[in-house]
DNA sequence: ATGAAAGCGCTAACAA
DNA sequence: TTGTTAGCGCTTTCAT
């Protein structure tokens, strides 16, 4: 492995000219920075970044911890902090925590003493475990927690746009098929649909319990779903909405014409499945960008600069796409009898 | 923060013993070990890896860099790898090169320095860019590469179940939409077609060129898949079956009436699509596993211990999983003159 | 079985 | 502008 001592022995200065030259080249001469950068060139040195990180108690590299890098979701998101990282020169630690709370913080543990700060997504993990952070810089996506800065989709709006799309669709009976039960996403949508009910007092809300966030847990909720009688199903996320067609329509429902069904996160699956998915939308590498943002931001903090406020959430506006799996209510309510159809 | 320091001041030892206790504990006497591991426990101490990578020039650390993260495909190989690397304590770096032959370069260089091996999924760069590595263990993914050892999805054996499958119900017109002019696996799968034609005399083959692994990809190439004349087409992966069968349908033809298509990987997607996908399956966790399995046996590996041979790569079979995709030609062949109806 | 000491490759005072 | 020096936290000889 060539060193930083190679370099300097070739160039015939110290190692600390070298060291200079490359990380702060304002410090040295022009003709000394040349011919340091042509020899480091020609050798084919790399820093070692566990030594300077090591010296430096920084280590140029960010982490990033999600429940699960399967997921469209976080996927689109670590490719936006992955593209952020980048144009700063500084490397991304993915970990994926298989939705388990105790992997998580064991990993984040391991994330925070080997990285200069990290973004946690979407944590499932309580508040006192995550005390393993200590005073690093973190941003939280989809979550609030004191001390740290955070992002997230506008939830809230995205829950009134599609009680919105579903009342005006004739729907007055709509079933919630709930997350992860730690996912703070899945609690601001039940505070959203709370607030969505007293707006729409003909409005009925059937809050089904936490379910996977996966096509399975679509699976599983499609009984439920149809024993409440709603008329309309908003999901936790687009994997849970398509598992829950699935099963539906093999229960000989037609969606939308039977049910209506309304995804979360408009990830790609939502265009790609039949009928496709009407779902709400966050762009989601802007989060993975903006995390990034608040992040990189606070590690070129000056020491003496103000910690960042972090009055809220950076809120990532949220958007209704309609496509195919949402339709006018029919027939059964059309009359003041109608709903005598379900026993 | 807690290092080794404070735990042998703590036990009243030095931190020589400290360490060993920790990484050999069979050095030290059970009785001390104890003390020591109580110690580090109470005040929460974590190895510093930067520190302890810096002095054993091991980090613990097994680097994964695949051409994108979103590509269900890789992320499954993905969870393959972190699943046995957890189990080994050896942490997982995870990067992707945005299917960038440069940025790939520039990832590979800095994950080897920062880790003790790397799996490389799929490369698109060149082998001489990939001199980069030194001598640092590496596992190739779909790929083969003097010195590292393999592990790859047995494409030969999956192009010729699917030609197998199409030919019995009737095509003889196939065409085949490839994937990234570097890709390994596209280079296999045309040269098993090779094979299938020598195999079958009255098979054509309409070979089309280098197309995106994506959704989008699979879009721009329906055009030239309609003009072929072909009845069935082989995809490159899943995504540019659905974004073919879908640009597809919107000209009118009906998959798979009017077009049988096959995807590889058989990803999630396959099962999710209407008309599910017929598609080459092979065991995407399990590549990981293997993957890892050969670079953490390496790192393991005595000093003097006989270097792996490598001989070819570890085959992960290949099935084709028949869904809704496929069908019999109908029609248009039936008689002798019924190709005339394609000018 | 344990400890003292050297140093991995680098950066950051402090001197010159 | 450049060099000297002192470590960052840890592992590993080499003594004891």
């Amino acid at each position: 492995v060539v060193t930083i001592r190679d370099v300097a022995g070739a160039v015939g200065v110290s190692i600390t000219t070298v060291s200079r030259a490359l990380t702060d080249p304002d410090k040295v001469a022009p003709e000394t920075r040349a011919r340091v950068a042509a020899a480091a060139e020609a050798l084919g040195y790399t820093a070692n970044r566990a030594a300077s990180g090591l010296r430096a108690g920084r280590t140029n590299t960010i982490g990033l911890l999600v429940p699960d890098l399967s997921n469209p979701y976080f996927a689109a998101v670590a490719m936006g902090i992955a593209e952020r990282a980048r144009a700063h020169g500084v490397a991304v630690f993915v970990t994926d925590s298989q939705e388990d709370p105790q992997v998580e913080v064991e990993l984040l543990r391991g994330l925070v003493q080997q990285t200069d700060g990290v973004v946690l997504c979407s944590p499932r993990a309580t508040v006192e475990d995550r005390a393993v952070i200590g005073a690093k810089p973190l941003v939280v996506v989809n979550h609030e927690l004191p001390g740290a800065q955070s992002v997230a989709v506008d939830d809230l709006a995205g829950v009134a746009l599609t009680v919105d799309h579903l009342y005006s669709l004739g729907h007055r009976r709509i079933a919630y098929v709930g997350g992860p039960a730690r996912s703070w996403s899945d609690t601001r949508r039940r505070s959203a649909l709370a607030t969505a009910r007293t707006r729409l007092p003909r409005l009925e809300v059937v809050e089904l319990g936490a379910h996977a966030p996966t096509v399975d847990g679509g699976n599983t909720a499609a009984g439920v779903v149809v024993a409440s009688g709603a008329t309309a199903v908003i999901t936790f996320n687009d994997l849970v909405a398509v598992g829950l067609v699935r099963r539906v329509q093999r229960l000989g429902l037609r969606v939308p014409h039977d049910l209506s069904v309304v995804g979360f996160d408009d990830t790609f699956l939502a265009d790609l499945v039949t009928p496709a998915l009407t779902s709400v939308h966050g762009d989601l590498s802007e989060i993975g960008r903006r995390a990034a943002d608040l992040l990189l931001a606070d590690l070129r903090r000056p020491r003496d600069a103000p910690e960042p406020t972090g009055r809220g959430p950076v809120l990532i506006p949220a958007q209704l796409v309609v496509r195919e799996s949402t339709a006018p209510l029919l027939l059964r309510t059309a009359g003041p009898t109608g709903s005598g159809l379900r026993s």
